[in-house]
DNA sequence: GCGAATCGTAATAACTGAAGTTACATGAAA
DNA sequence: TTTCATGTAACTTCAGTTATTACGATTCGC
């Protein structure tokens, strides 16, 4: 069962256009992914509707963060993409008319409910500005003062 | 991104299995899931290999239950299907090198350990033999005594 | 033993959804 | 006005899943 990698994919744009210091183009932003500029546009368009971040047109346009880092969750990401489906295993069929089904189908419910609030409540936890930060984190580990023995 | 319905459908074909009395042939198991009797062979060796079920052929031939429902739980079926992913959405490469994907791949890695802990916690709660359990209650109302009112 | 029933499994086809790509329209800046 | 950039629809490609076909192996009843 492939994933969808899309809330990877757009965290990992918004951090390197955070530390861009000016607009990214798709293309720029698409080299960064290894993937196509359409795709870029296609994936940021719910971000943007959202205002999390804005997109400009022409020269010296691109793409810019809107939002306050600290002020936006994993959570609100997860929304802006449209909340698309967190789980790969699921029932075979919503309100089924065979006893046996809704049995098996209640239970899996249950089961996946529970692990889905404590993802959402997880993802609630974590601001952009807390990846930036960890992301700072392991830049400065990764190009320690020279002399310094790499851990 | 569709999901895998194979945890609930072999579940589904167990309780029926259970209920049914005498060997069900995959032709019988495919018309219950609406499929084709190969996907049940397919779906089913799993199970079979790991004793929960014996497939026998011939005449009067088919699977039958090989286990105590009360012994075997859902996580016992997750792992005889092959532990196949349970979340639908996932980092976009592991190990990366950039820098800033390691950061979201650190956060949403926490995420999704803690969720697909608590879910196999779940998973191992549920035996069989509570979903047969809760079968046969919904049989039991779904059919009152005559002159019941259904509520 | 023979034939029918049934599973085991490999190979292939058909379907599906996501991603990549093309094409062209829109808007902004110099 | 030209150029750079996004917006988006349409289309193509690709990968993964499921369905189907085909055929071999095993078991039962006669």
């Amino acid at each position: 069962m492939k994933r969808d990698s899309r809330l990877s994919s757009v965290l990992h744009a918004l951090l390197h256009m955070d530390a861009f210091g000016r607009p990214m183009t798709s293309d720029e932003l698409a080299a960064c992914l290894s993937t196509h500029p359409v795709v870029i546009r296609r994936t940021m368009a719910g971000l943007r509707d959202a205002g999390f971040v804005r997109s400009e047109r022409g020269p010296s346009g691109g793409w810019t963060i809107a939002c306050d880092l600290a002020a936006v969750t994993l959570l609100d990401i997860h929304a802006a993409l449209g909340e698309p489906a967190l789980f790969a295993v699921g029932n075979r069929s919503e309100n089924p008319a065979c006893l046996v089904e809704q049995a098996v189908n209640a239970a899996l419910d249950d089961a996946f409910d529970a692990a889905e609030a404590l993802l959402l409540q997880r993802f609630a936890t974590v601001t952009l500005a807390a990846l930036a930060a960890d992301f700072r984190q392991r830049f400065a580990r990764h190009q320690p003062l020279k002399g310094t023995p790499h851990a």
